[in-house]
DNA sequence: ACCTGAACACCGTTCAAGT
DNA sequence: ACCTGAACACCGTTCAAGT
């Protein structure tokens, strides 16, 4: 209301709404991320926003394509192989620094940055001398696993505890597992000695697929 | 209003709200799908619903684990990689029907199923041999590829294009794609010819995993 | 050209009341 | 014991007005 409030009154512009949604939806996830919580955060009444987004769907997918944007692309210096590693490593990296797009990245009506993306991805292995449809094959499996991995990431990192009844009920559950579920128990008791980090986890599955693959070029 | 609305009005109980729950979300996903509307379809007022199940959040997660009890569990009859191969299979075919629930059955608080699935997963394994650090990278590898498919699945499905506006969009695209991305073009060029069956697409990334992880046990 | 205020048609949910 | 009605605190967005 009074002309001191805490954020300062810059023109606004679509790049700065931008930058404000990406930062909102960084830190509160995409529940607390809402266009009147976005013009609060800007200083702004909500429909000052739609000066500069046509709606919501619109602005997200804005958000998406940055998103893309981050993400390395597969270099023609480099041999197919390491290229793709890379950007693989690089993608997980970066969904996990925005969490809250991963349901999202394969929306329909793809932006400029997602389909430069993939077309250096395709053809990475083009150029490789994978066949089309092996191509068409390899690329599904990775973008698969990457966008699946990130998705159980996330949710991992939602498990810590919020509260102590959380925590409570938590437990009790694995007590019971222990009596039904002897696999699981086994996950619970060794899992937590041995540790468990993402970023070794999600290589060893990728370096399977990649592998595979470079089996599957070698045989032709 | 009246006596004679549409719905039956059978006594309301927590199975038929999870039925009907079920049912809308199938239907209209998860945008559609909201208490009010829920409460629509049975014919009845919105607060009736909230005398068989706590909140939104908690009714998401019965309905969740009903997905979860859908999908094959690796039957001990079997060997490792039949029964794992059947369960994937399955998994895809259960995530295709109930669509909305791909994003959520990473949730925290798994329900019984869930447990269930999981721990048949994780025995498969551990008794076909694999150690158990293998046993929890197979798993993450299998699980992240089974929920990565998907979700590309889901929205290669919503590409069918609406409306004549989108059409044209999306023609737009493809001929820019010409120019600045001939690896796209290609896809567009001769995806259209081959066609694309998404049950053969997932078993092939399946078979490369699951031929990866035979290739580790008989190393071993 | 850019921002605002009031309003509309929605949510999930609480609370006090009905039968 | 089960269902209802009115209300509360939210949404995204439209429309007519301000500067």
């Amino acid at each position: 209301m009074s002309p001191t409030t805490d954020a300062p009154r810059r023109r606004l512009s679509k790049a700065r709404v931008l930058e404000a949604a990406i930062a909102l939806a960084d830190h509160g996830g995409l529940e607390e991320f809402g266009m009147r919580r976005l013009a609060q955060e800007l200083g702004v009444v909500p429909m000052a926003l739609y000066k500069h987004v046509a709606n919501k769907e619109e602005l997200v997918n804005a958000m998406i394509d940055i998103v893309f944007s981050e993400i390395e692309i597969p270099s023609s210096g480099l041999d197919w192989r390491s290229g793709l590693r890379r950007r693989a490593m690089s993608a997980r990296e970066v969904l996990k620094r925005h969490s809250w797009a991963i349901g999202l990245m394969e929306t329909a009506s793809p932006g400029p940055a997602n389909l430069r993306n993939h077309n250096a991805v395709m053809g990475c292995l083009r150029e490789a001398g994978f066949s089309f449809q092996t191509a068409i094959h390899a690329y599904s499996v990775q973008d698969a696993y990457i966008y699946g991995f990130a998705m159980q990431e996330k949710t991992l990192g939602l498990q810590a505890p919020r509260d102590a009844g959380d925590a409570a009920r938590r437990r009790a559950q694995t007590i019971r597992a222990h009596e039904e579920f002897p696999y699981l128990a086994e996950i619970a008791a060794k899992l937590s000695e041995t540790g468990y980090d993402p970023a070794t986890e999600f290589a060893w599955g990728l370096d399977l697929i990649l592998d595979g693959l470079d089996q599957l070029l070698r045989a032709t």
